[in-house]
DNA sequence: GGTGCCCTGTGG
DNA sequence: CCACAGGGCACC
């Protein structure tokens, strides 16, 4: 479900509502929704314990608690976080419930249980997530056009599949790699070799700049997001190709094209996004 | 690098 | 009924 905005989107809701909270209670009805190899210790580590902050790494939340444990969330394809009160019924598939002092409940909810917590002791290594092979985040001065060119410059792969590989730049998904490609007018099929310096440094501009613009998109009160019961927090008119297929091209009236690229259900425009537009 | 798989829901 | 879905991993 959710790509870099709609995390982020998550952690400015869910952040204030439980930061400070201390936690009373912890029901696991998924087993599977926590990596920690012991459900037991999941439970009694974070018993008593309290929320002091929620970050965000690439697709990742991590919360740290107040003896030095971090809670780490990946919400995968479906998952769903949401603060409710106890008499609000509970979403269908709903695998985790942290039961806070405020008598709030924090849940995760997961139609498809690809989402995952993990726990981890003070002073542990959390890489073993799949954190520690992350690259850099696309806000970071690390992420400039020497570092992509170096980092994929030479590949054979697709720029779309290039800047969807966490380990390239973390927290781009299949809806925004097409949304980027085409604000950049790139062809999401060329090979990453086959991208010019310009196109390089346009992309590495243009990368942070549409993150933030559809982080900025998807905000919602608190309110908002309890209503839509912490799934519709991706503001989609805002898409440009995504979900847009057959449809006019906004720029040129060109009817989009869909089709599989890297595995993925891509859309783009043919013309505006064509091969050689940028040789020329 | 490709492929299958983890799961359930939805739409054609 | 089948194809596909916003992610990521293990395994050839």
């Amino acid at each position: 479900m959710p790509e870099l905005p709609e995390i982020e989107t998550i952690r400015r809701i869910i952040g204030p509502l439980i930061i400070g909270r201390r936690i009373r209670l912890v029901d696991v009805t998924q087993p599977k929704a926590v990596a920690t190899p012991c459900t037991e210790s999941f439970i009694s580590m974070l018993t008593e314990n309290r929320f002091i902050g929620l970050e965000r790494r690439g697709k990742f939340l991590i919360s740290e608690l107040e003896d030095g444990c971090r809670l780490v969330m990946h919400m995968r394809m479906t998952g769903c976080l949401l603060v409710a009160h106890p008499d609000v019924p509970p979403e269908p598939h709903t695998h985790i419930t942290i039961s806070m002092d405020d008598g709030m409940e924090l849940r995760f909810s997961d139609s498809r249980r690809f989402g995952r917590f993990w726990l981890y002791g003070p002073g542990e290594d959390i890489g073993a997530c799949g954190i520690s092979r992350l690259g850099p985040e696309p806000f970071s001065m690390s992420f400039n056009a020497d570092y992509l060119k170096s980092r994929i410059g030479r590949s054979g792969r697709t720029i779309k599949e290039c800047i969807m590989d966490q380990s390239v730049v973390a927290g781009i998904g299949n809806i925004y790699s097409d949304e980027i490609l085409f604000d950049v007018g790139i062809d999401p099929s060329r090979p990453a070799y086959s991208l010019t310096r310009d196109e390089f440094e346009i992309l590495t501009r243009d990368i942070p700049e549409k993150l933030e613009y559809f982080t900025e998109m998807n905000a919602v009160t608190p309110d908002e997001y309890l209503e839509t019961k912490g799934r519709d927090y991706r503001n989609t008119p805002y898409l440009r190709v995504y979900g847009h297929a057959g449809e006019p091209c906004p720029i040129c009236r060109t009817a989009l094209v869909k089709r599989t690229i890297g595995g993925r259900g891509s859309v783009y425009c043919p013309k505006c996004q064509s091969r050689h537009r940028a040789d020329t």
